[in-house]
DNA sequence: TTCTGATATAGAATATAATTCATTTTAAGA
DNA sequence: TCTTAAAATGAATTATATTCTATATCAGAA
């Protein structure tokens, strides 16, 4: 996801804001809603995808139906040289592992872990973490229960 | 989102598949793909929204679109009891906090917090957080580049 | 002011898809 | 084998997506 600069307008935010909260949202529905015929808002919609504003239509499932009931982070040490990131990719390939971030501070990252259970998870570390080069060290903090999970932006009002 | 027990079969986890790969992906293709009569997936795809196994349909927004370029995650440590978690409900309500976890072992939570830059982050320690009772320190970890950021579920391949 | 070009929108026409519903199929139990 | 419930199909209807052309809007240049 690079960064990008694009100009947007208080339409494309309502879109966004509607989208953010159902993304399955219909193109007629957001005309009925803004007041404005589809076919605009399908301009103004495909416009967002190609600039990439919009990234993706995700569907949040529920971790306990699928027996997911397991959070974690993980602290990573490595010896990745600064601006260099072997690890953090091999890292990013890991199906269970949802995030990955270069952190400040302690020469290594921080990443979010899915598992079936602790047995999962012990696994994971064993089998997966343990069999990649260049890990020096780390330090796994349990989710014992999330509050607030969503990936939602905050979305200025006006332009 | 509650703990859930369901039972879903292999089709069900072939439109979770889909679905969470593309939450716009119409009943039409997913059928096509599925080799099923559309009415057949309306069902399905209902009944899973039903029982929370979907539990939302999110647009991912680039956060550089809307200039929130500073990721960080703090570590807060609380006079919450064990069991109670008034604090993590305050930090919940506020729209920069995307994630509110409890935590093992620290007698607190991990958020995970996206600000436009590091003035905002400070704004938002001192005059949100700072204003929160029962908060006793915090420690926060600055995010340099993030390698993945994914919410996407491990399905299964079989039932 | 008037023209020009670029961009955005509306609105009509057509293609696709969603939805409903009656019927059929399937699978498990009696 | 019969019965029943759940799930799927396929046809019919309604709604939406998409395309296209005509207008409208606006900023900058003559």
């Amino acid at each position: 996801m690079s960064k990008i600069e694009v100009s947007l307008d208080h339409i494309d935010y309502q879109i966004l804001r509607i989208m953010q909260n159902n993304a399955r949202t219909n193109n007629a529905d957001i005309a009925r809603e803004l007041g404005m015929a589809p076919s605009a808002i399908l301009e103004r919609v495909k416009k967002l995808e190609q600039k990439e504003v919009i990234v993706q239509y995700n569907a949040k499932i529920n971790p306990s139906a699928l027996d997911q009931n397991l959070l974690s982070f993980i602290f990573i040490k490595t010896s990745d040289i600064i601006g260099e990131q072997g690890v953090a990719y091999l890292l990013a390939e890991i199906p269970e592992v949802q995030e990955v971030h270069d952190i400040a501070g302690d020469d290594g990252y921080l990443i979010k872990v899915r598992t079936n259970d602790a047995a999962g998870l012990v696994d994971l570390m064993r089998n997966t973490l343990g069999k990649i080069e260049g890990i020096l060290s780390t330090r796994t903090t349990i989710v014992l229960q999330t509050v607030k999970e969503e990936q939602k932006l905050v979305i200025p009002s006006k332009d």
